[in-house]
DNA sequence: GCAGTAAGTGCGAGCCCTTCGCAATTAGCA
DNA sequence: TGCTAATTGCGAAGGGCTCGCACTTACTGC
């Protein structure tokens, strides 16, 4: 976990918050900036929900950590190793899933070929009713 | 433009503001709030923002019209008929392009096959780069 | 080690977008 | 024409995010 280095890398300091921002990224999976800075209260329970959303443009500005829409407004984040699959978001419930990224491979193919469009995938939400919904709609 | 019977037919009350919101929202192709707001007043200046917001839902609530994110945070609103085709969000200059829903439809049978999801391709959308913005960056 | 400086933090104010409650208005019905 | 419930307008309020400013602190060179 040298994170240390990382972020001085970047050209980055290296303060606490900082790095207890990126580690939450990391640990928890697609986090609102509400969660991310809850997650942060445990270790460093003084810190300001506006050094949380600064550090986290911060950590995206230098490509540590990406965000993405999930529809419902707000943005989430995510560390951008961990950038490997689509987000399925489920309209009945809520949840969010995960299918990797190859699943679109044609579709962007497609996308591409006529459109000269270049999807990003890692950016990107997928609406829909998931397998348990619609089930339950039956 | 027989608004007044399909208003009616589905339950609701025909009045002036509701009419000229379902105009906006059909002559602007997927406009905000703000922007079905500032439509309807060239025509009726006095009308609320409140008013605006309560007849989207009430005509997405009746299938009208309908929503999609893309991606910036606020919901932009569509006519029902029109969302024959998905959005492409240009992340770079911020333009929305369309293409028609066909190019999807090999990714929504995958994700119907492999993962019961249901994609809701009317609600949804494509973030990357498009090809004006593609090139310039060469 | 130590001081200097610029980045980073905390705090509060404020903005934008959206929702809500309430009283006044008005569409649709008998 | 009059009644009733839906709809509107208005103001307040809430949530989410940004910004300005003063204080703190990580890094630099000495």
């Amino acid at each position: 976990m040298a994170e240390q280095h990382e972020l001085r890398e970047k050209g980055l300091r290296l303060t606490p918050q900082r790095e207890l921002v990126l580690a939450a990224v990391r640990e928890l999976d697609h986090a609102t900036p509400e969660e991310v800075a809850e997650k942060v209260r445990q270790t460093h329970p003084g810190i300001n929900l506006s050094t949380v959303y600064r550090n986290l443009e911060t950590l995206e500005n230098v490509g540590l950590v990406q965000h993405t829409h999930l529809g419902h407004g707000g943005a989430t984040y995510h560390a951008a190793e961990e950038l490997t699959h689509l987000h399925l978001v489920c309209g009945s419930c809520g949840l969010v899933g995960d299918a990797p990224i190859e699943v679109a491979a044609n579709f962007v193919n497609s996308l591409a070929d006529d459109y000269g469009f270049k999807t990003d995938v890692t950016h990107f939400a997928v609406y829909g009713t998931c397998a348990t919904c619609s089930a339950a709609e039956l």
